[in-house]
DNA sequence: ATCAATTATCGTAATATTGCTATGAATATT
DNA sequence: AATATTCATAGCAATATTACGATAATTGAT
């Protein structure tokens, strides 16, 4: 990634706004996210509509989570993911606020 | 980034956000479209308002104007970088539409 | 108690990203 | 003509990302 110095010479909006637009930076992720939009879902559903391998996709939900755009409701052995719509609306807000600026 | 194959089994327009997602999926690219967002700047001019060496500043130029989000009007030896409005506009709008419906 | 289903994680490989220094190419200045 | 300015690119190193198969861990079913 770089220096940790660097990171510390951009505003934290800056900073918090290039982490939410890398979660996002992935096909799959997007996918994952219209999927969740439309039900919520377990890993094994998403990997019936993706074409990748179980593993990959449960890499792709860990970084939606740790940005915490979903939420893994976990009722063993299943993990049902849940879109957080307050960060999915604040990615939205912020995105909005970044381009209305022009 | 993964199998040629892989890439196919998106649709259009989530392979094309992911791409302007990665664009501005790091902090200085969101700084530099911020300063084009007030002033057009030559790269000069953006690298002393950033912590990174000329030729780090030039490749995300780059980076911004292969999604062309920016236009570089090259009057050697400058070139001078401005923000390509419709292009900016249009991401707005791509994830506008992506967000609204949730 | 076994076995199947589900998911997370580990280990690994291939590739991409980010940053730098050094340098070349083009123009302007002295 | 020599020098300075500006920018892009090449070359390189460190790190991150993306993908897979294999494997645990957990629960449900037989």
């Amino acid at each position: 990634m770089g220096l940790v110095t660097a990171v510390e010479s951009y505003s934290d909006s800056q900073v918090e706004m290039s982490k939410l637009a890398k979660a996002i930076a992935h096909p799959a992720r997007i996918a994952i996210l219209q999927l969740l939009t439309v039900n919520d879902c377990t890993c094994n559903e998403i990997v019936q509509q993706l074409p990748l391998a179980q593993s990959t996709v449960s890499q792709h939900l860990k970084e939606l989570k740790k940005v915490n755009l979903i939420d893994g409701l976990e009722i063993p052995p299943r993990t049902i993911y849940v879109l957080n719509h307050e960060v999915y609306a604040k990615l939205q807000s912020v995105l909005n606020k970044f381009f209305n600026i022009s």
